[in-house]
RNA sequence: GACCCUUUCAUCUAGUGGCCAAGGAUAUUACGUUUUCAACGUAAAAACAGAGGUUCAAAUCCUUUAGGGGUCGCCA
């Protein structure tokens, strides 16, 4: 039987960064068995569904390049399939109709409270034949076990079960006969063909009422995984207040999705040594059962220093088209690819890349303080005026950054200076700033023209 | 409150009774390289939550305490 996971995220806000990860496990499942990853939007809840949430959630799967397999399913276009199973099980007497109103069952959790018991349905109405009482709309609950054990494998967890008096006759349809989470979820799982789902350990006390679900229907139960939370740093509930939680703010911060599925599929799971995963190598490697059962702290220096590692590994045409994103378009420049070997390994975001390009790009407005006072001293003046002259009696080509660095060698050998005497001048004049980009490769990518341009308009403020 | 899950360096993790006086990665610090900043290279520092057991031998098995997380809806 070929393998199906699923996501079923709730259209009620973003794509959050730990549904990514789950999401990314049930892909990895799928794609490493040659199976399907289906996607289906949980909306049965009318009043607090969104389309914009579900387009939000739908984009950022675009985003990350994982893509499901089929129609996406959404559950509110199945009431009717729900409601023939649940005729079904009231007709085969495997559920029944509950009068109880909200107020009796607020007051039956209080008094379980007091008592400190968990709080659970007592079952009075799952025998009831009398006359129901006027005026309820009666909500409609399926008939769970009563002893034994309800127990099933995780395949994170390892065995998992609970006493059967823990699972209470729950509701499976409310008054207004809209069918409810668990239900749902337990038919379209099983009607859906899953054969391994996939979720977080939010859902481990779920799974036996949905186990009910199944027994009731007479469905095939699949394996589960539950994946725990990822927390924040300081090991608690990730928040917003923590960073980016919407996974699409990665992208606005400048990301590869490279580097944050690989920073994803470390949390919770590991192969021996490694770091580094391309997809392919996740595909291969990736088995739910080596999930671990812990919880993972998120911190983002890993993130950070995968977003490096990518930014170094990608062609320059990719990351020129990457880059429109963040107004750098640098796609038809003539020296593109000097210009991104320069500065590629200088930013670690794409934020900080377009950063080091608009450098070099726009010849700068204003000196850094600091680095005039550092460089812009002595004999700067004269340096850079020499420099100035050699560039503009020099006979061979400068178009390569080892032409130009041969100018400054000869000047560097005919002064009898140290390299710092013309590098930092010459880095003020030509970026603005003490930091940035070889120069060598600076000035190859400006041109004699510009270079000596900028050269002599710093040199105009040097008094 | 009840029930459940979980616990290795600051963080992600390797580890399934002897190969572990615990390995890798990130972050940190130092040094090297460099005209600068990065990148890169080398090195340092850094953990088995505590207490009891079982065993010739325990990070690994058992008990227990503590910390963290989750669930107890006519929400999903």
């Amino acid at each position: 039987m070929s393998t199906v996971t699923r996501f079923a995220p709730s259209p009620t806000g973003y794509l959050h960064i730990g549904g990514l990860r789950t999401a990314l496990f049930s892909w990895l499942t799928a794609k490493h068995n040659n199976g399907k990853f289906l996607l289906r939007i949980e909306d049965t809840d009318m009043a607090r569904n969104s389309e914009e949430a579900k387009d939000a959630i739908l984009k950022a799967f675009e985003w990350v390049g994982m893509s499901h397999d089929g129609e996406v399913v959404y559950q509110s276009k199945r009431f009717d399939l729900y409601k023939t199973y649940i005729d079904q099980l009231l007709e085969e007497g495997k559920a029944y109709k509950c009068y109880m109103s909200k107020e009796e069952l607020a007051a039956l959790r209080e008094e379980q409270m007091a008592k400190k018991e968990r709080t659970r349905y007592d079952g009075r109405y799952r025998d009831f034949t009398g006359t129901p009482p006027e005026g309820i709309a009666p909500v409609i609950r399926i008939k769970a076990p009563q002893e034994g054990r309800i127990s099933f494998v995780d395949g994170v967890k390892g065995e998992f079960s609970v006493d059967a008096k823990e699972v209470d006759d729950f509701v499976i349809a409310r008054a207004d006969g809209s069918p409810t989470y668990n239900f749902v979820v337990a038919i379209d799982d099983a009607l859906m063909g899953l054969t391994d789902v996939i979720r977080g350990d939010d859902h481990l006390y779920n799974t036996p009422k949905q186990i009910v679900v199944y027994n009731a229907l007479g469905f095939k139960i699949p394996n589960f995984y539950h994946v725990a939370m990822i927390n924040n740093e300081q090991g608690k509930k990730l928040s917003k207040r923590d960073g980016a939680t919407d996974v699409m703010e990665y992208k606005t911060m400048g990301y590869l999705p490279e580097a944050l599925l690989n920073f994803l599929v470390r949390l919770g799971w590991s192969h021996g040594d490694q770091e580094i995963f391309s997809l392919e190598e996740m595909i291969n490697l990736f088995d739910p059962n080596d999930i671990n059962k812990s919880s993972s702290n998120y911190n983002l220096d890993k993130l950070l220093w995968l977003n490096a590692h990518y930014i170094k590994n990608t062609s320059n045409e990719k990351l020129a088209e990457m880059l429109k994103d963040f107004g750098v378009d640098i796609a038809g420049h003539d020296k593109l690819e000097m210009l991104l070997d320069a500065t590629k390994e200088r930013g670690k975001t794409l934020v900080e890349l377009s950063n080091q390009i608009n450098l070099i790009l726009h010849a700068p407005k204003a000196y850094d303080e600091k680095a005039v006072k550092k460089a812009f001293k002595g004999d700067a003046k004269a340096i850079l005026t020499d420099f100035i002259a050699m560039l503009q009696t020099w006979e061979k080509p400068l178009h390569l950054p080892s032409d130009c660095h041969a100018v400054m060698e000869k000047l560097v050998a005919d002064k009898e200076i140290g390299f710092g005497k013309i590098g930092m001048p010459l880095r003020v004049s030509l970026l603005g700033s003490m930091t940035g980009a070889g120069m060598d490769e600076v000035m190859a990518i400006l041109g004699v023209d510009e270079t000596i341009t900028r050269i002599e308009r710093a040199v105009t403020t040097i008094e």
